[in-house]
DNA sequence: TACATTTGTTAACACCGTTAACTATTGTGC
DNA sequence: GCACAATAGTTAACGGTGTTAACAAATGTA
C-alpha cells in the first residue's frame, strides 16, 4: 500500500524541486527579482501548479526566511558550545552572526526586509553627508574632551551610528508590542553604554 | 519678459504636485504601493507627463529620501545646538534619531531601504525563537556570573541584538567599500563596549 | 467500460514601469 | 492674420508582475 506514501512523497519533492528553482534565481539575481513565472519555467511546469504547492509568493519567501532562522540558530548555537564563559560566548555569538549575514547575504535580507531600491542610492546622497558630519563632529569633541583621547573617531561614528539604526530598525519590524516608555529604555542603554566606552578607558 | 520665469515656476509647481501626490499615497498605503499610474490619477494627468518630470520611479523616491536626511540632519543639530557638553549632545542625538525613525517611519523606512515583505510576517516566525533563546540564555548567565546582577536580561538582549542588526545592515547597505578587516573592528568595538556595560557594575 | 478524481493546462484579470507614436495646443516669424 | 515650429499632453502599446477561473488530459476506482 505504498502507493499513498509515494504520492506524498512526490509532492514532496515537487515542492522541494519549486524552492530549489527559486533559490537558484535569488542567488543569481537577488530576491527582488524572484517571479512565480520564473520559477514555473525554471521546473518546466506551468504557473498555477506552484499554486498548488504554496499559496502565494509570500510563502515561498517565508520558507526561506524559516530556513534562514534555522541557519543562524544552529551556526549561533555550535559556536556558543566551544566556550565557556558567558562574556567569551556572548563575542563568538556576535562574530558568529555578522558571519552568517554575509556568507548568506540574500537569507539575511529577506529575514529582515532588507535592501529595496534604496540600497543602491544611498550611497550616492549628499544630504546624507550632512547628518554624518553632525554625528563624526560630536563623536570628536566628546573624544577630545575624555581621557581616551586616542580613541579611533570615525570608527566610534560607525559604531554610534549602528547602534542607532539598529534600534530603530529592530523596533520597526516588531510591529508595536511594547510602550513606547519601553523602547525608549533600550536606546537609552545601548547609548549610555556607548558613550561610557567612549570617555573611559 | 516674465513668462519664461512663468513657466519655469509652472513647471516647478508641477513638480511639486506630484511629489505632493506621491507623497499622499505613500501616507495612506506606504510606499511599497505607490504607483506611477496611482500618481497620474490623483494629479488628474496621463501617465507619461510624469516623465518629463521625473527620469524614472526611483528618482521620484530619491527625491524623498534627500529630503528625509535634510529633515533628519535638521532635526538633530537642533538638539545638539541646545546643548555644549558632547556626551549629552551625543544622548540627545540619539534620542532625537530616535524620534524622528518614528515620526516620520516612511522618511525612515525609504531612507534605509526597510519594510519588505518580511516585515509582515517575521512576527509570526516561530524559527526566530530559537536565535532569540541562545541570545537571553547567554546573557542571562553573563549578567548572573558579574558584578552586575541586577542588570534587566531582557533589556540586555534587545540592546544587543539591536546592536548587531544595526552594524550588518548598516554595512549591507553600504555595498562594499572598506575592507572586511576594518568593518570587522567595527562590531568588536560595539560589543566589547556592551559586554563591558554588560558586566561592570 | 463508465465515472470520478486528480493533475496540469490555457487564458484571462488587474495591476506595474516605461516608451513610441500621435494630436492638440501654444508661441514665433513673416 | 497665417504658416510653421515647438511644446504639452494624449492614447496605446510592450513586456513584466501575482493570482485565479475555466477547461482538458491523465489517472484511479467501481
Amino acid at each position: 500500500m505504498g502507493i499513498a506514501e509515494r504520492k506524498i512523497r512526490q509532492k514532496e519533492e515537487f515542492k522541494a524541486s519549486i524552492l530549489e528553482a527559486a533559490w537558484l534565481q535569488v542567488l543569481a539575481d537577488g530576491w527582488q527579482s524572484l517571479s512565480i513565472r520564473k520559477i514555473a519555467d525554471a521546473i518546466e511546469y506551468s504557473v498555477p501548479v506552484i499554486y498548488t504547492h504554496f499559496e502565494n509568493k509570500e510563502a515561498i519567501l517565508l520558507e526561506f526566511t524559516k530556513e534562514g532562522f534555522q541557519k543562524l540558530a544552529d551556526q549561533l548555537q555550535g559556536v556558543k558550545d566551544q566556550h565557556s564563559d558567558p562574556s567569551v560566548q556572548l563575542e563568538a555569538i556576535a562574530n558568529a552572526y555578522w558571519d552568517f549575514a554575509f556568507e548568506h547575504k540574500e537569507y539575511y535580507q529577506l529575514m529582515f526586509g532588507l535592501g529595496i531600491p534604496a540600497c543602491e542610492m544611498v550611497n550616492q546622497i549628499a544630504e546624507m553627508k550632512v547628518m554624518t558630519m553632525i554625528m563624526i563632529s560630536t563623536i570628536k569633541e566628546a573624544i577630545e574632551g575624555s581621557e581616551n583621547r586616542e580613541a579611533d573617531y570615525f570608527l566610534k561614528y560607525h559604531t554610534y551610528f549602528s547602534i542607532l539604526h539598529g534600534i530603530v530598525s529592530i523596533q520597526m519590524i516588531q510591529k508595536e508590542g511594547k510602550p513606547a516608555e519601553e523602547k525608549r529604555m533600550i536606546l537609552q542603554d545601548a547609548i549610555s553604554g556607548f558613550i561610557k566606552s567612549l570617555i573611559i578607558k
